[in-house]
Parts: C-alpha cells; structure tokens; sequence
DNA sequence: AATATATTTCGGTAATTCGCTAAATAACAA
DNA sequence: TTGTTATTTAGCGAATTACCGAAATATATT
C-alpha cells in the first residue's frame, strides 16, 4: 500500500492517471500532454506500475497503458480503513505483519 | 493533495493516524507505541502535521495530536476524482492551477 | 534558581527521488 | 540489412527522506 500512496504522491502521476481513466493511452500519446522529457514520463510510468496502478500491453511498437481501477479501490479502502472505526492492533516493535 | 498522499505513503505515518483515529494522543503516548526513536517519530508528526492530518494543541509539558477527518475525507475525493467519468482538462504545460 | 519531564531541533549518514541528455532496445518497413 | 519510430535504460547532479544520538527548548515543580 505505501507504494500505492507513494506513487500517488507525484502531481503529474495523478495526472497520468486521470488521462487513462478515459481510456488507454500510448506512452507517446501520454508524453504529449506533458512538458517533460519522455524519459522523465517514462520513470512516471515505471512508478505507477510498480504500485500495479496501471497495467502495459505491448501493441506493435507502442505500449499501451491502462488504468488499473481494483488498485484504486484498495487505495480508497484503505483510506477507509483509517477514517473507520475498529481499533488498531497494539504493536510495538513492527515485526513484519502487514503494515497496511 | 501531494502532501497529503505523501504523508499517507508511509506505514507509520498510517499506523499513528489509526491510532489517533481512537482518541487524541500525546507525541509520548504515540512514541510508546513504536520501536522508533523520539527524534524520528517527531519528525513523522512533522510531516502529517504539513499536511494537516493532524492538528496539535499544547497541554502543559505535552502536545497532543489529533485526527484532523476532514483532510483524509478530502483524500478520498481526490481518489474518487481520479476513478471518475468527469473528463480532465487538458494541459501540456503544467502553469499553475491547482494540480489535484 | 535549579531540576525534571516532554518534545523538538541539529548534525550526520545512507538511501531515494526527480529532472535531464545520451545511449540502448524493440518492432516494423523498405 | 538499414533506417525509422517508440520506448526504456544508464548515468549524473541536486534535492529530499529516514533514521540516529546529542543538544536545545518549553513547561511545570520544588
């Protein structure tokens, strides 16, 4: 999850993700709506996919980018989840149990 | 918006607003609930603090923390605008406006 | 004033991020 | 094979982040 917000943390990457909430776009075609160098976009890309909010297929020489919308919901639900009201579990020493 | 996801991209930080999600806490009381050093939890309240998720207010020696709802209800609008069907105005050049 | 408690600030180190240009790779066309 | 287009990788510098221990600050108590 901290990946997730991590990724949604950049002004532009939330951008990125509005654009494909339309429908998918190239990396060029995306690139376009931006004044940043393609590889800077790139890096954007590498980012959001990382946290698998977005999913690549490759179409001849382009790659197709598609908002992945069930990430987004995690993302809400563990806002939720912060917002709600079940207490959380004591923990002092943050072994390794899911650290939403 | 960016320093709102930003301060959420972080397990702790998401831990202490679970935690102060319960009651209001005091930056000791929270501290006990990790293995982290004082000087480095501060600065975790520093950052949500930023980002107005938590406001504080002086009791005697201590300073307590507390939930501020409103900012994490407006993360989750910030989510939902991203998930939406509304079109995003174009723009190439990223000028001012504000960049949800 | 002196002491005790609570919290933050300071200074340092290691790791990461974001922008760039230049170079590499992938797919296709001639 | 050569060339063209699309995209990513590599490498760099500047800025930021996350942690720590030590020192500073603020409030209250004696």
């Amino acid at each position: 999850m901290s990946d997730v917000f991590d990724a949604l943390a950049h002004p532009v990457r939330r951008k990125i993700l509005k654009y494909l909430r339309e429908r998918p776009l190239s990396a060029g075609e995306l690139a376009e709506r931006f004044d940043l160098a393609k590889p800077t976009l790139s890096g954007h890309f590498a980012v959001l996919k990382a946290a698998d909010l977005v999913t690549t297929e490759r179409k001849g020489t382009s790659i197709i980018y598609r908002l992945n919308m069930s990430v987004l919901e995690e993302a809400m639900a563990a806002l939720m989840s912060i917002a709600g009201t079940e207490a959380p579990e004591p923990e002092s020493q943050m072994p390794e149990g899911q650290i939403t």
